[in-house]
DNA sequence: AACAAAAAAAAA
């Protein structure tokens, strides 16, 4: 049956008062839809989604429980997307187009007007009633009400959140909305008419009796329920199905021209990459002749291929080992395995999300069973500043005209960007994306078209950056979105450097939807090695597997500095006389900025720089900092690329924690603050990173051993008490855990000098992170008692971290058969977008973020003055919406306001003071790099008062806010 | 009355 048939056998069955329900109205063109012909568009569209869209395993997972599998799941998908505005086959629907409602009534379908009907129509919006009258149509056809309700809560959950049930009594409560008065049945009838007609026309009313008894578990209806709304929100695209003008006007073959102008991409159908492991990743990444695959990356493929059911790999490995691509390529494998049709990498920020997208689409490229071209989407809120993303060609065409042009453009396949495909709910349809975790864990938080996040990642494989990285609150969400995982049977592979035992095992409990502490689970816990593989398959014994590591190792000299920024500068002093570059990592940015005056008193006129790095610079300026230090500090590739050279002088980098992420950059010697010990150790990656000279022998005599000074803690104190500013950003208890860990490991080398010691990455990463992450104590006895207690308030305070984060956290699947009824409910809408409303899926206190702007002397509008590459000081229109270029400029000069300006008692006022600055003509639509955004606006020397506080921004040293008063 | 980095915000 050709996807155009399902409206011709509609209008066939149907009588004339059949034929008059209308579905559609454009007020402005005065066109409209008939029901039927939505009904039509629907199911022509799902089933066509079904056929050439739809991941296998996203079918397999719908069609689990029906008795004649995937022949069954397309036809009661089809089916579900037809009758899915059935309740637009109401009064309280009807009335509101005037003139439709006319042609209705004189069809005998009577109803009041929409003024008439009154308040009370909202207690029947057409999703709900359209529940109500499915599930009163399965029970005519002898179906229970709790079978019936699992296919009624799609219908009725179609606008993104399936009703309660209180709210499903209110409507029944109210019969003239769904029934007209009592005195008629003609409503009665024509909607059984249009389910009558629905069924015959999707070929299931042979098949109701044997479905009547099944209990569909939860992932199938969920994806049932996404894929109504998909097939809705194409066939509700205006210019893929036109609406008509006329009654009766032709439409041969309009499903079919839609979907040909839809151009949805090919999927990606993968096969099990053949070979050793050797030839494919040397395949997939195009390695040269000399590259060789590193035990990890062998272990995990090995690890895949012993998995016959999807399941989760998790992948510890110090930084440097290939994880990423042993991650792609045990995803490769597992998706041939569970038949996914695309992936998805999470990773903790933008900038790392930035980063993987280009190795991610790489990576696409070199896929096999591509057909067509694929479609890949950048997941996160600034992606549209990424040139690596905006620069790809886009697939598919809007508008009717362009579809020509398209299909010749596209022929050579490759990787697109799709023009339906994007958007914050539609993005994460593309069969391969990269983006932040945020995007995963959506799909844990109860919130509008939660579907859709769901169907997004149950056709794919997900792939979980640095897993350690995560807090108590927003691990609550993983979790949780790991147990709906495991129910979708998709491959997850989790990455981490330094993943603590404990975790490992609540991310494998959780996959498999096991209770926590489940004595199976022991051994995940239990097992040391470094690196270490773990799978596990719901059902199935975790297996975990220890692996040789590469060879390449640093030994850090570590001593303790005291907390004194002269005695720091004296000792650089020292340390930088013979040159060098020497990384100074602060836990608060207040502490760079200080340390930063301190250092550049002490050097002045001595040629020795001292730079800053934080992330309190707008995008811009954040971005070519980031560049500058890759063309100073990089790997020699890196530099040469970026025009840049390693200083001869001695160079002092002051920064926060942004040093410790993702940029792969090399200092002689590293000087941090006390932090939680898998953060000291990724500092400590920053230290002689590469080689430079045999023996390091290009470095400066004095720092040809790695060094590493830990301050930021009164040492003399027992337990050592760490900074304030340091306990506020990490806590008190993972600060002595830290102190305690590096104690035990360093006088366990050189017998009780507590001095200092040798850290050898990666040999000690392992015993380090497990030490400090452990459940036993560890430390110098004196120490235990302000341990016990820092542990006690810690876990109090992590408890309730976990309790805020259940506010909106969507519940496990429910046992097959529970309906989606109130699924949602308690949810946070997506109709409060105040910034207070928005539940998150990060535990962040208030925060702002404003473009920061320059007005001139003359009153003119800039943007920043300086920015590079000419981008600064260009004039803004302040009565008409700025251009796309400008815009986009003023769009990426957006900036966090630090903490004393969203402190809880001034944030208000700052809020007040910034709205006086919102340009109503940068409102419109067509203002969309700005609208809605606050501005920040500097006078010509780029300061500003704001709430009392003077604000100074620089491009050397970033924003800085200090007390007016 | 103290604070990193981090994310995000349109449907049928
Ligand atoms: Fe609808
Ligand atoms: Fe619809």
């Amino acid at each position: 049956m050709s996807y155009d048939e399902y409206a011709r056998e509609l209008s066939a069955a149907l009588g004339a008062a059949g034929r008059s329900v209308w579905a559609k109205h454009d007020w402005d063109s005065g066109g409209w839809l008939p029901l039927w012909r939505h009904m039509g568009d629907s199911a022509g569209t799902a089933a066509y989604l079904w056929d050439e869209w739809l991941a296998p395993q996203v079918r397999a997972r719908i069609s689990e429980a029906l008795p004649r599998g995937e022949a069954d799941g397309r036809r009661l998908a089809v089916w579900l997307a037809m009758v899915h505005d059935i309740g637009k086959a109401t009064p309280a629907f009807a009335c509101q187009v005037e003139g439709l409602a006319e042609a209705m009534r004189s069809q005998g379908l009577k109803m009041g007007s929409a003024a008439q009907m009154g308040k009370d129509r909202s207690l029947a919006p057409h999703g709900m009633a359209g529940q109500l009258l499915l599930v009163a149509w399965l029970q005519d056809n002898g179906w229970s009400k709790r079978a019936a309700q699992q296919i009624g809560a799609v219908v009725g959950g179609h606008h993104g959140v399936p009703p309660s049930d209180a709210d499903l009594q209110d409507a029944l409560a109210h019969r003239e909305l769904l029934y007209g008065s009592a005195s008629t049945d003609a409503w009665q009838r024509v909607q059984r008419e249009l389910l009558d007609a629905a069924a015959s026309a999707c070929r299931i009313r042979e098949h109701l009796d044997a479905w009547s008894p099944v209990k569909l578990p939860q992932p199938s209806q969920v994806l049932l329920s996404a894929l109504v709304i998909v097939s809705d929100w194409i066939a509700s695209n205006a210019s893929l199905y036109p609406y008509f003008q006329r009654t009766g006007t032709a439409a041969d073959g309009r499903v079919s021209r839609a979907l040909k102008q839809l151009g949805l991409p090919g999927r990606w159908r993968p096969r099990l990459p053949q070979g050793s492991a050797q030839d494919v990743f040397a395949a997939r990444f195009s390695w040269d002749e000399g590259t060789r695959v590193r035990p990890v990356q062998e272990a995990a493929l090995a690890a895949a291929r012993a998995m016959d059911e999807p399941g989760m790999l998790v992948i510890e490995a110090p930084m440097g080992e290939g994880k990423t691509e042993a991650a792609l390529v045990a995803a490769e494998h597992m998706a041939a395995v569970s038949g996914a049709g695309g992936c998805f990498v999470a990773l903790p920020t933008m900038a790392t999300s930035n980063a993987m997208f280009s190795r991610l689409a790489d990576w696409a490229g070199s896929l096999e069973g591509i057909d067509g071209s694929a479609s890949v989407f950048l997941a996160h809120s600034k992606a549209a500043l990424n040139d690596d993303y905006t620069g790809l060609p886009f697939a598919g065409a809007e508008s009717a005209d362009d579809v020509e042009r398209d299909a010749a453009g596209s022929r050579g396949g490759g990787l697109a960007a799709h023009w339906w495909l994007r958007g914050r709910k539609k993005g994460m349809l593309a069969d391969f994306a990269a983006g932040t975790i945020d995007q995963l864990l959506f799909a844990g938080l109860k919130s509008r078209h939660l579907a859709l996040r769901h169907l997004a990642v149950a056709g794919k494989v997900v792939v979980i950056d640095e897993a350690h990285a995560y807090d108590t609150y927003m691990n609550t969400y993983l979790d949780t979105v790991l147990a709906w995982l495991g129910a979708y049977r998709v491959p997850v592979v989790v990455l981490s450097a330094t993943l603590p035992a404990r975790r490992r095992r609540e991310l494998a409990e959780a996959y498999c939807q096991a209770r926590r502490g489940s004595p199976e689970f022991d051994a995940v816990e239990k097992v040391q090695g470094y690196p270490l593989l773990t799978s596990a398959v719901p059902g199935g014994a975790p297996q975990v597997e220890a692996v040789e590591a590469s060879g390449r190792r640093t030994e850090v000299q570590v001593e303790y500095l005291d907390d004194d920024p002269d005695a720091l500068a004296r000792r650089l002093e020292t340390e930088l006389a013979g040159g060098g570059c020497a990384l100074v990592v602060r836990n608060t940015v207040k502490r760079v900025h200080a340390t930063a005056r301190v250092l550049r008193d002490r050097f002045a006129g001595t040629g020795v720089e001292v730079s800053v790095a934080h992330a309190r610079f707008v995008d811009l300026d954040r971005a070519d900092k980031d560049r500058e230090l890759l063309a100073a500090f990089g790997p020699p590739a890196t530099v040469a690329e970026l025009g840049g050279h390693r200083p001869q002088n001695p160079r002092i980098v002051v920064a926060s924690q942004v040093a410790e992420q993702s940029l792969d950059i090399d200092f002689d010697l590293l000087v941090t603050d006390l932090a939680p010990v898998d953060l000291v150790l990724q500092r400590m990656g920053r230290l002689h990173r590469h080689l430079r000279g045999q023996g390091q022998s290009e470095r400066p005599e004095g720092l040809r051993t790695a060094r590493c000074l830990i301050t930021g803690a009164d040492w003399g104190q027992q337990p050592p008490e760490p900074d304030a500013g340091s306990q506020f950003v990490y806590r008190r208890y993972p600060l002595l855990r830290a102190a305690a860990a590096l104690d035990a490991h360093l006088s366990a080398e050189d017998g009780g000098n507590t001095i200092g010691g040798t850290v050898v990455l990666p040999d000690d990463i392992d015993r380090l992170v497990q030490g400090a992450y452990g459940p036993d104590p560890i430390g110098p006895s004196e120490w235990q008692e302000e341990l016990g207690q820092a542990r006690e308030s810690h876990g109090i305070e992590q408890a309730a971290k976990a309790d805020q984060a259940r506010a909106f956290l969507l519940n496990p699947p429910a046992k097959p058969g529970r309906s989606l009824i109130g699924w949602v409910n308690a949810g946070v809408g997506d109709t409060d977008d105040s910034p207070r409303g928005r539940a998150q899926v990060r535990n962040a206190g208030e925060s702002l973020e404003v473009l920061l702007l320059q007005r001139r002397r003359d009153g003119v509008l800039t943007t920043l003055s300086g920015l590079g590459e000419g981008r600064g000081g260009i004039e803004l229109p302040t009565d008409f919406a700025p251009s796309e270029e400008v815009g986009r400029i003023a769009a990426a000069s957006a900036v966090r306001l630090p903490f004393p300006l969203v402190a809880p008692w001034v944030i208000d006022r700052v809020i007040d003071e910034l709205e006086q600055n919102l340009l109503p003509a940068w409102q419109d639509k067509d203002a969309h790099w700005v609208a809605g955004e606050l501005l920040l606006v500097l006078d010509e020397d780029c300061r500003t008062r704001l709430a009392g506080f003077d604000v100074h921004y620089t491009h050397q040293d970033g924003l800085e806010v200090t007390d007016g008063h």
